[in-house]
DNA sequence: TCGGAATTATAGTCAATACCTATCGATTTG
DNA sequence: CAAATCGATAGGTATTGACTATAATTCCGA
């Protein structure tokens, strides 16, 4: 069974005859009727009475009908769904979020997505960067929110933001009263760091080395809330992401920028370079550098 | 776009390659390629991320997918459903009967047909021979139920049942106290006869040409019901089908039968020969007939 | 009752196309 | 790096949908 069979059988149909059928259709009287005769045939029944002057519909006929048009509608409206499912945002998208990102973004990110697509559906992943990279990889998602860099053939990447990373101090430390300050400050200070399994832990013991600044490490935590409770507790000090330090109300602690060589992260969209990026995704993609953007601009606690 | 080609289309999507979707559908890989690349070209839009390893659905591949598995379920479908439909009496069916059945079979053969074919429609038609006929022949209704001789050459019929025609007659009339008459009884009777568009007007007609015998025709009405009425009034003698005997309750009349050369007429059911009986009007024929036997069965009303 | 118009079915041919085999290129896996 | 896997491509074959011409049937008016 074949659409064009029962495109030609419902012309039949509504115009009572093989000819006005074929007209109607572009196709010659004959080639039409071999088109119902084999359709007759599959289904084992005949579909039209011939009397001689008009044709009569058949007990399977009738039931044939409403189902032969329900179908070809269907099949009619796919080409244009196909196109406008698309425009409207009718879809799905899965995500992934580094940890060190994703609670500070999300939230946001969710609300004005969710706004501006209210029929998409969203599935969203946290993960470290190369969980994230392999899910990308075997399209088990279809986008990552992540830190450069990114080394993967397969994988490329879009900049969404460059964000500072700030030293958080207790207030009980040196610090106090000071706006700004050095690389070389850093030196032996007591260090809360991040494991090593972020992305972000790695890159702050890269600055570190690269500026040969040796913090002394006196904790190692996963979580980077778990890196500013412990400031808080006046355990020392840690170097944190912009977006993790405006997200709280003024505690006991404060933020310092490093004047000298400021360090930062760049935040980015990561997918598959095989695979087209689908409108959600792109729109998903500008959320996220809305929310940065916003983000990025508030100010921070200072002491 | 072809069905195969979504059968296709939805292998792929399911087996997550070309390869295993070729195997499942029994075609090789090239021709299934073939086929997908010709529907995306079709849609205008790819339908999968070709990966090296395995494939991945675009945003139209998501849009399409469901859209196709239910299309192919409804084709599956229909197969099964133009037999099954008929065999559980999803249907319609259109019948005709002239006025001097319908009103003594109706009602109960809609109650036997209602509940052996719940879920039949039914649409009725009240009309006399030639415009049944008429609507036969142009397949505006499915099958009549008519009185018989009919002579037209697209017309089919069935005898349903024979049924007597019996001598009406006021109380106040002669023949009180008898039960059967002679054809002889009825010359010079005054009489109440049906109006001759009526087929039974002119049966009645005929027969009393047939024997000879000339009654008075005082009055001539085109509706059975009136002509009782006017027996009743004691205005004459008519001549009704037993039908139209057995469904009131006595009143100031009788009926007898004529024993010499008992009239008859016979019900049939007509359909038009090029037409194939549904399962519907075959099951309508054997209501119609059951009630028709029920009926004759019953006793009529003597004085 | 007898043509002429209209309608569907049949026969024969042709062209489009769906399919197949063989092979290539790319990618992954051992 | 070799073997395996997978999709795309090329070229040939066979199916089949479509066309022309014609027959067979029915319907309608003279």
């Amino acid at each position: 069974m074949e659409i064009h069979q029962l495109q030609y059988f419902i012309a039949v149909a509504e115009t009572g005859g093989f000819g006005r059928a074929a007209k109607r259709c572009n196709v010659t009287q004959p080639s039409l009727s071999q088109q119902i005769i084999k359709l007759e045939g599959e289904l084992g029944e005949k579909l039209f009475d011939r009397l001689g002057r008009s044709i009569a519909l058949t007990e399977a006929g009738h039931v044939l009908l409403p189902k032969a048009k329900r179908i070809l509608t269907e099949v009619q409206g796919i080409r244009h769904d196909v196109h406008n499912d698309i425009e409207e945002g009718i879809g799905h998208l899965a995500i992934g979020v580094i940890p060190t990102i994703a609670p500070f973004i999300l939230p946001e990110t969710l609300i004005r997505f969710k706004s501006r697509f209210p029929n998409a559906t969203l599935s969203i992943t946290e993960a470290l960067t190369d969980d994230l990279i392999e899910k990308l990889v075997g399209a088990e998602i279809d986008m990552g929110i992540v830190s450069l860099p990114i080394n993967h053939k397969l994988i490329t990447t879009e900049t969404l933001a460059a964000e500072p990373l700030l030293v958080i101090a207790p207030d009980t430390m040196d610090f106090k009263g000071m706006t700004s300050l050095a690389v070389s400050d850093l030196n032996g200070m007591p260090f809360i760091a991040l494991d090593e399994i972020n992305c972000l832990g790695e890159q702050v013991e890269a600055f570190c080395y690269k500026h040969t600044v040796s913090p002394e490490i006196v904790c190692r935590t996963s979580q980077l809330s778990t890196v500013k409770r412990c400031v808080e507790s006046g355990l020392g000090i840690s170097l944190i992401p912009k977006m993790c330090a405006v997200t709280e109300p003024k505690g006991t602690y404060g933020y310092f920028s490093i004047a000298d060589h400021a360090p930062k992260r760049t935040i980015a969209a990561a997918s598959h370079s095989g695979r087209m990026q689908s409108t959600l995704s792109k729109a998903f993609i500008e959320s996220v550098r809305g929310v940065c953007a916003h983000i990025l601009d508030q100010p921070v606690i200072t002491p």
